[in-house]
DNA sequence: AGTCTTGCATTGTGATCGCAATTGCAGGCC
DNA sequence: GGCCTGCAATTGCGATCACAATGCAAGACT
């Protein structure tokens, strides 16, 4: 009745320190996302990304399932295989909106709470962004880009609205790849940086949400265009 | 060769018809949250909520995560023990403002949209609502208010507005329930549900943000009465 | 030669097992 | 009697297995 079992060579690595496997590969996928690297479209399995990352499948299915109740994948109802969801004017044009009023929102309520070491930390991050713009250099752009941000947001101290703009950045990824594939990088040089880290060092609000906005706005536009471009 | 086909006791539904477990297992939770039926701060164990559910533990797991990404479970980091997330003004405040800007926002989208299909399904839920008001069916009437709202916002056709919508009445369930336990179901029979029908049959965008914001506003001011009195 | 069918590989889902870590609860010590 | 300690039970995570279903490609038939 029992059998001696062989133990397996089940290697495990020691739980102990922290990151759980599954986040890690949560945390890839999501870099992947942010920074555009991974195309619209395609087709990938659970497998072959476990394979690719040298896992099992179990902790990539969890990594994926919280992907797509983030909406940053989608899941084929027919294949069951899953994509980066198709760049369609509509989407774009709700993500753009909800973001307008989300971000905005949150540099108004970082601006009070702006200290010393958060300016010093922008400036920091907004010199890896002019760095990369001018290497051209997209994956650092776009990782900078969103650090830049949400060091701001972080700030706010508004958890329920911080991780929705964090939502929606996973899902706009995809798009501002675009941009870069279109325009190149030449065309994104104007952001307003410089204007929102005046308003949160005087701790304005209002000025805050003006410029967020607009840096907002002016690269929602851009990707518009390409995407309208590029049918 | 006929095949008996009794190849293991481990009984397993044909897959075939759609509804996979996890997704049953995470639309009983999700109506169990949207009513506002389990309380906040209580943790429970992963197969403690598969043997009630009559499931193994994987499936839980799944929508388990999915929840977590939206935000309506917490996980106690040290613990890893899950629970609905504790009622704090300030997250309250927040999801406030977030619905306040997106369901009104869905209900304008959709007022141009409205057919004569679409009020009459308004309209009886609307009694249906009314009919677990005076009842005082709180179940029932917190089912009806979720499905009067959603048929207004699933006809703007804007799904990622929709999600979001969906995703902040997930962890507004449980403020919707300490209303009732303090101000009991009288405290709610004034909704703006008729403004907002009649809006719509008109097909007037701005009179159904107006209706819903409203409906909405004062909904969330009982909430947060009723959360600043029980500390 | 073109189209349909068959066969095999691959995929997602769910169940079960193993492991490390934490929890709960006794029982013993001061 | 109260506090601490040690052991058993429970828990989440990850691996592996099993199975139904789909995708793809080679073969068969007209």
């Amino acid at each position: 009745m029992s059998e001696p079992k062989p133990p397996k060579s089940s290697q495990r690595r020691p739980l102990a320190d922290n990151p759980a496997v599954h986040d890690q590969v949560y945390e890839a996928i999501r870099q992947a996302l942010i920074t555009g690297r991974i195309a619209p479209g395609v087709g990938v399995s659970l497998r072959s990304l476990a394979a690719e990352l040298g896992v099992s499948p179990m902790p990539v299915r969890d990594a994926v399932r919280r992907l797509v109740a983030e909406r940053a994948l989608a899941i084929n109802p027919a294949n069951k295989r899953l994509s980066v969801p198709s760049l369609t004017a509509a989407r774009l044009e709700q993500l753009s909106q909800a973001r307008l009023w989300i971000e905005p929102e949150l540099a108004a309520r970082a601006a009070p709470r702006a200290d010393a070491a958060l300016i010093k930390l922008l400036q920091s991050i907004d010199e890896e962004v002019d760095a990369a713009l001018t290497l051209g250099d997209v994956d650092r752009y776009m990782t900078a880009n969103h650090r830049f941000h949400f060091a701001i947001y972080e700030q706010a101290e508004a958890d329920v609205l911080l991780s929705m703009a964090g939502g929606l950045w996973l899902q706009i990824g995809p798009f501002m790849r675009v941009v870069f594939g279109r325009v190149g990088a030449d065309g994104l040089v104007a952001d307003r940086h410089a204007e929102a880290l005046e308003a949160l060092k005087a701790g304005d609000a209002e000025g805050a949400r003006r410029a967020i906005a607009a840096d907002l706005s002016e690269g929602m536009d851009k990707m518009r265009a390409a995407v309208e471009a590029g049918g």
